[in-house]
DNA sequence: ATACTTATGCAACTTTGTTGCATAAAAATT
DNA sequence: AATTTTTATGCAACAAAGTTGCATAAGTAT
């Protein structure tokens, strides 16, 4: 990791108005290290026994709430994490993007330059957000 | 649940090659008469403790396979399923629908006559399917 | 340097999901 | 209709995932 990004970290964890330690320098490192979306159990392995399991958690869900990551909707048990682009904020997200599970290798990627394209919903339904994940192989295990 | 249900639930389980057992038609009743998509854990509330939570995985894993429900990603650690259309089948679905997630009542429903919009993948990438989830608040909680 | 605020770690617990195996029930065969 | 064969269920025992309260530690502010 370099002097930049750690830099950069730092600034993200104040511009959010979190304290910072070290628990949440590594998992941003590790959000930024990885190319694909991580999930819960990607933070004990990659990280080692280094902070509690609970902290995790804690530590997921005030990114998620303070729009530093965000969730990836899976049919497996366990939701899929990824960093926001950086103009995302508390309450308003800009990373509208279609999400990717490759079959074969077990990735999940966000396709940053695939938009979610319009839904028209039935009268009657008010739309706060689109999730699109995408299954297939993915261009690395083809 | 009407006779016709209960003949159509054994219909259905004979057209999958699966024996008709107690567990199975119940489950597959819970369904008919739920109105949106069913988790894991509704069924223990729902049917009581008539079975093993065992059965109910065994059960909706082997529905997944013959094409009889269908699964819809979440982020909140809670699979929901659904009844498939009629002529979904083993290798072949049919039902290409979008899911709706309701942030008032918390219930997720198909909307069988929303169709999932075409993505297009940047190139390299093999689509094989497409999973649409939109949350809001739905028709009756407006 | 101290006071204040917030994050962490631990324990204890709940919920969710898995596996092996004996038994029960369903379907096929005679 | 009785028997064999196949398949599903329930139980136990376990593993993994997720939650809560509370004491302590670390980070920020004064
Ligand atoms: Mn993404
Ligand atoms: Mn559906
Ligand atoms: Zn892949
Ligand atoms: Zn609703």
């Amino acid at each position: 990791m370099s002097n930049k990004n750690k830099a950069s970290i730092t600034e993200l964890l104040r511009a959010s108005k979190l304290s910072i330690t070290d628990t949440r320098v590594k998992i941003l490192e590790l959000f930024m290290n990885s190319n694909g979306a991580l999930e819960h159990s990607s933070f004990e392995k990659l990280a080692g026994q280094t902070f509690d399991r609970v902290t995790v958690y804690r530590t997921l869900q005030t990114f998620l709430d303070k729009g530093i990551i965000h969730s990836i909707p899976t049919t497996d048990t366990s939701i899929r994490y990824a960093l926001c682009k950086s103009d995302c904020s508390e309450h308003d997200h800009h990373d509208h993007h279609v999400h990717f599970k490759c079959e074969e290798c077990g990735t999940t990627t966000c396709l940053e330059d695939t938009d979610v394209p319009e839904i028209h919903l039935p009268k009657g339904y008010a739309m706060h957000n689109v999730d699109v994940v995408v299954s297939g192989v993915c261009k690395q295990c083809k």
